[in-house]
DNA sequence: CACATACCTGACTTATTTGTCAGGTACTGG
DNA sequence: CCAGTACCTGACAAATAAGTCAGGTATGTG
């Protein structure tokens, strides 16, 4: 369970845009600066997540990127999905198929619960988090622990 | 946040060596058959479990592999880590340093809580299930919605 | 309207992950 | 002690992700 460089960086770029609190847009340039990234990588980056709408561009001098809407409407869930982000349960298992065309366990899959328990959870959890609440110093996110069981007719 | 295929065929190899219950080796060829996987790709994987020592190999006629420990003893997040698995904090904060040496944010970094929150998480989850648990047919896994915020005083 | 600024975009290179191949080693049975 | 079975292992090939390059387009200013 990986995290990809374009969520990384994707969410570290759109935190940049977040801090800019007068409504002007930021160059690529200082994006790139700030982040340690080469212009090229934050230019397709940003491209991404514009055609998502979640950015936008101004072009010409002055120009830049900024968002669409105030950082408080904007939750790291819908920006990770404009990345790639985390996958579905149907295509976590139309992705492994091995030599076949679909994958050999069809609805019987013992793999299936436990993947789509995690990533709705952590959909849920992205979901819930505001791109504001991200620059309001240290974050602190609490989680109640999980009851994981098997149907008892079964267990043994 | 991608699942890797050494993941999903791992865990997938290792439930059919859990599945195993005479205590007899299970062959790869058999295990390859069973996930529609090549002997040759089986066989890596096991290789890779068996150097963690979750799954130990009998060689020559009859041979073949099996789990080291009871499957109830066996969590699959022993299994996850064996397979490369979810990195922890320092891994991704030492993994996305941009053109530098190390990230920019030194211990500066918004982004940080939420992956080690997130990560925490999951690895907890994936402690707390043993491989026989996924063997019991349908696995229910409940997990309590999880609260975020920021600091009272800097909020706003 | 010319020019500088700064975004736009497809093609390309490089790195990493995924999966295969070939030849080797250990064990068992006759 | 020979032959067949089945694991062992490094090197290679293919696919995907990460990151770069080059030339283009829109906008504001004098």
């Amino acid at each position: 369970m990986k995290i990809t460089a374009q969520e990384e960086y994707g969410l570290r770029c759109i935190i940049q845009l977040a801090r800019q609190t007068n409504g002007e847009p930021l160059m690529v340039r200082d994006i790139a600066e700030r982040e340690g990234l080469s212009i090229a990588y934050v230019e397709k980056i940003l491209w991404t997540l514009s055609r998502s709408g979640i950015i936008e561009s101004v072009r010409g001098p002055k120009g830049g990127y900024r968002l669409t809407r105030p950082c408080s409407e904007i939750s790291i869930g819908e920006v990770m999905r404009a990345l790639g982000g985390i996958p579905s349960q149907e295509e976590i298992c139309g992705q492994f198929t091995g030599n076949q065309e679909t994958c050999v366990h069809h609805d019987k899959c013992d793999l299936q619960p436990v993947w789509v328990s995690i990533t709705d959870f952590v959909h849920s959890v992205f979901d819930r988090i505001p791109l504001s609440q991200l620059l309001q110093g240290k974050l602190e996110v609490k989680m109640v622990q999980m009851t994981a069981k098997a149907p008892a007719n079964l267990a043994g």
